[in-house]
RNA sequence: GCGGUCGUGGCGGAAUUGGUAGACGCGCUGGAUUUAGGUUCCAGUGCCGCAAGGCGUGAGAGUUCAAGUCUCUCCGACCGCACCA
């Protein structure tokens, strides 16, 4: 073998092997265990961001480690490839989308390859591709067949300059982000996936899924939101009524706490509510107000944080309980999509309710008060928590549960309201008013009925040789797509897109049988590598689209196409990439952005940063802090320039390294530059063991004391990073571990023995297959160096000699009233009597303990000897 | 605002079940080797202190023989919020 490492060399090398015997190709073998292994496809933007390589670094460790458990693994990889990108793209470089896609696709593949991923590029699929886009539309159809897709008013971000749709992210403050035209909520028909339906099995079998992380479940749980409360009828005070409000009379409140009830002092309608709408054309000052709040953004963080108004109806409506008269505001803060889109406010007891009735100026009633029986002053603050009812009437005295059940007896009783449960979840709108996605498959009617397009005529394809004007869709704009003769009845195709959760919902599972083109599914291969064993992905995705994806998996159950009632067994989230950034700033305070590969860092002595320079210009820049890798701050790591500087194992070794895969990677050159001395370290570790000549067998019982050390610390290490990949799925640890092993060989090298090389032989072995999942292109190339005859991704996981990892004395530490006083070697059969008094011999436990009196001792087996002293 | 997560040396992190705080790596300091080095090797490195020892895990309290870990209050940072993917 060479002296010195080349990564250039030996990772073209393995590539060059795991390809010509296409080694990461696999089928169905039902006579072995499967491991279907899966990271989260990229969306094909251009180029591989350091995200995407932490992301399948750890998919790709797991994947190899499962095979060297001997296990029939899958490990696939596509392209997320429908999305807005595409085309903003297409029209900043007058290009079809499809075309930026698919050459986007491909440097994206040849970087993928260049990190040596064990793929299986066989089942590569792209969401854009009419074979994978015209099952999600007959799928789509099969939905609407069975009643869980509709079609209803919905509303959406309109630029009215544009006269187009815009996404949240295209807003910015208040604006269209080409335009600059202030946006406007407009309401628009859209289509739905009925996923309240399986709100409920959404939730309960959460807890079915044992090996996903408990904040994922309890996010989740939040985001659905069950909750038991009480629908209740608030009728509108008889007056001077117009007709159509007459004819209306009455309006839903849903509420989660009944025991409040008695506190309302004045009830909220959402803008949209049909009530507003009525009141508004009569209304010119509720019309200007409802005008002023269509153009407040859609997104619910603005909507939680922004300034809450409301405007007095001048109506009233009748307390179901009391039959006082309350009045009735509308208000720019309730929410038409969850409840009734109204709310009973009291004022009392709910923090939002109370600093709205201050604003103006409505009564604060305390119907609550501390279980305690403390005093509470109302108007200094409302009382949030659960307590016993006061001014309540009959209800006085009660607590929470009590109140709830006797007050939603009193309404049940008056005809007035119900016990319901709620759901905070909403129904999936999945329309898109956009080109680049895959087409509803749908035709409308004149009168707003619809007929979904007949399976023999799918897929509706997408036309790919198209203009972008900036603005428009092509297929909005394209009257001879647009109509469609069926059976001789002139129809309108549907000309939104749809939702690209929908593509990333069940790509999982096409993934089994991805060139399959009879169905959507072929049954023998989605049940045998079905569910997915373990799932890697970024935790922004913790909530929308593991939703959609599990909700997915149960639509395709009920369709008969998969057998299980889950996708994912495990799922592991990892954090994001940061680097840290710098930057300049003019008078106006406007930030210029350097690249940390642009910029030289001064220390001081103990490695502070104390100030940065730009390489070439020498100015001096602000420290803009550790931040998420990004465009806007300019501190993006171009993985393909640590490749090809360091190599691939070297950027793979650092990203699994330098944090535990759910926490956030501070990307650092010194780092990597550690990495990299790492594995030349290893290569000469080989390299020398191997000049030393050929080791004997290895004959366990005349090893020296030494050796048997050594072998106890290969042992121990290969127990410790078995662990670390299977149980904790904390890799750096794994690292260290091995990195602490090739420590005690080098300190210790012992190549003038037959036995010492055998057992050096063996540490090296174990280094060289525990980090092979890892670094795999200098594992292949030091594995054969060592005498191997099958590649190292072929050798089965090191197993644990128990015998070596006996020892004769163990270390104990002794502590006195908490703190450590001394330590201690004792043998590893002690009898506890024994410990203490050795303990109680250390000279300096006999200096602390000397005039004391022991109140307490305890041992602590295998760690510590405790005394307490007075 | 709501939901979730996280705060440990100069830095990334370790401490897995309440039991030796700082493994491993980076950086820094000193030394050796070298031919010019993105070379290699050795020693040191939480803070205060000559030492004995004391202090120390965002802040404050509590439980315990023992708290980074458990409980409460507060502060700060980050992620998600339904049309970015």
């Amino acid at each position: 073998m060479e002296e010195h490492y080349h990564p250039d060399r030996i990772e073209t090398e393995a590539q060059t092997y795991w390809a010509q015997n296409r080694s990461f190709e696999v089928s169905e073998d039902p006579a072995r265990e499967k491991f279907y292994c899966l990271s989260m496809f990229p969306y094909p933007s251009g180029r591989l961001h350091m995200g995407h390589v932490r992301n399948y670094t750890i998919s790709d460790v797991i994947a190899r480690y499962q095979r060297m458990l001997g296990k029939n693994v899958l490990h696939p990889m596509g392209w997320d490839a429908f999305g807005l990108p595409a085309e903003n793209a297409a029209i900043q470089n007058r290009t079809a989308p499809a075309k930026w896609t698919y050459s986007n696709i491909e440097h994206m593949k040849s970087q993928l390859k260049s990190l040596g991923f064990g793929f299986d590029w066989q089942r590569e699929l792209a969401t854009c591709q009419p074979d994978y886009y015209r099952w999600e539309q007959w799928f789509f159809t099969r939905l609407y067949e069975k009643g869980l897709v509709y079609k209803k008013m919905a509303t959406v971000n309109w630029d009215p300059v544009d006269q187009t749709v815009l996404a949240n992210e295209q807003v910015i403050d208040g604006r269209g982000w080409r335009s600059g035209a202030p946006i406007e909520r407009k309401e628009i028909p859209q289509w739905f996936i009925k996923i309240t339906a399986y709100a409920d099995e959404l939730l309960t079998s959460l807890d079915d899924l044992t090996e996903w992380p408990e904040q994922v479940k309890t996010m989740q749980r939040n985001w659905i939101g069950k909750s038991r409360g009480i629908n209740m009828r608030f009728d509108l005070a008889p007056g001077k009524l117009s007709g159509q409000i007459a004819d209306i009379g009455a309006f839903e409140v849903y509420t989660t706490r009944p025991d409040t009830l008695m506190g309302v002092t004045y009830v909220s309608l959402a803008v949209e509510h049909p009530i507003s709408l009525a009141l508004s054309r009569d209304n010119p000052a509720l019309a200007a107000f409802i005008e002023s709040c269509k153009k407040q953004s859609l997104a619910e963080a603005d909507m939680a944080t922004m300034e809450k108004r409301g405007l007095d109806t001048g109506l009233k409506a009748i307390h179901p309980i009391s039959g006082a008269e309350v009045p009735v505001w509308v208000a720019n803060y309730v929410l038409m999509d969850y409840g009734s889109g109204a709310v009973m406010a009291v004022p009392g007891h709910d923090q939002r309710d109370w600093e709205f009735a201050r604003a103006h100026d409505l009564p604060i009633t305390q119907v609550v008060e501390p279980a305690s029986g403390t005093a509470w002053d109302i108007d200094a603050a409302p009382f949030l928590d659960k307590g016993r009812l006061i001014n309540s009437g009959a209800f006085d005295g009660l607590d929470f549960r009590a109140a709830f059940e006797a007050i939603a007896k009193a309404l049940s009783a008056a005809g007035k309201g119900e016990i319901t449960t709620n759901f905070r979840l909403r129904d999936w709108g999945v329309s898109r008013q956009r080109y680049w996605g895959a087409p509803i498959p749908m035709f409308n009617l004149p009168d707003g009925g619809e007929i979904p397009v007949p399976a023999e005529k799918l897929p509706v394809l997408l036309p790919e040789d198209v203009e972008m004007d900036g603005v428009h869709s092509p297929l909005k704009q394209d009257p001879d797509w647009r109509r469609y003769a069926l059976d001789g009845q002139a129809l309108e195709r549907e000309t939104d897109t749809f939702d690209t959760f929908m593509e990333s919902s069940w790509y999982y599972a096409r993934y089994t049988c991805a060139n399959y083109g009879e169905g959507m599914l072929e049954p023998g291969a989605a049940n045998y590598w079905l569910p997915v064993d373990q799932y890697v992905g970024g935790i922004e995705h913790a909530i929308l689209h593991l939703l959609y994806v599990r909700f997915f998996h149960k639509l395709m159950r009920d369709e008969g196409l998969v057998g299980s009632d889950e996708p994912i067994k495990r799922l592991l989230c990892q954090g994001m990439v940061l680097a840290e950034s710098f930057f300049t700033e003019d008078e106006q305070g406007n930030r210029t952005w350097f690249s940390p590969t642009e910029v030289d860092v001064e220390r001081d002595d103990k490695g502070r940063a104390i100030r940065a320079r730009h390489i070439t210009t020498g100015t001096v820049l602000q420290l803009g802090g550790v931040t998420k890798m990004s465009k806007s701050k300019n501190n993006g790591i171009d993985p393909k320039t640590a490749v090809d500087h360091y190599g691939a194992d070297t950027v793979r070794l650092f990203a699994m390294f330098a944090a535990p895969p759910e926490q956030t990677l501070e990307w650092h050159d010194a780092g990597v530059e550690g990495a990299s001395r790492f594995l030349r370290k290893l290569w000469k570790l080989v390299h020398a063991h191997l000049a030393a000549g050929a080791p004997e067998a290895l004959q366990v019982h005349t090893l020296s004391g030494e050796q048997k050390d050594l072998r106890r610390k290969t042992h121990a290490t290969i127990a410790k990073v078995s662990d670390d990949f299977d149980r904790r799925q904390h890799f750096n640890t794994a690292i260290a571990a091995v990195m602490e092993l090739l420590n005690e060989v080098s300190r210790h090298a012992d190549r003038n023995s037959g036995q010492g090389l055998a057992v050096e032989r063996e540490a090296l072995q174990a280094a060289v297959q525990l980090l092979a999942p890892i670094v795999p292109h200098i594992c292949h190339h030091l594995w054969s160096a060592l005498g191997n005859r099958d590649a190292v991704i072929d050798a089965r996981w090191p197993q644990v000699d128990h015998a070596a990892l006996v020892q004769a004395s163990i270390a104990m530490v002794v502590q006195i009233n908490g703190k450590v006083r001394a330590k201690i070697e004792v043998a590893a059969d002690a009898a506890e009597a024994s410990i203490i008094d050795q303990a109680k011999h250390n000279p300096n436990v006999q200096k602390f303990l000397a005039g004391k009196e022991i109140k307490m001792c305890k041992v602590v087996p295998g760690k510590l000897v405790t005394f307490a002293v007075k």
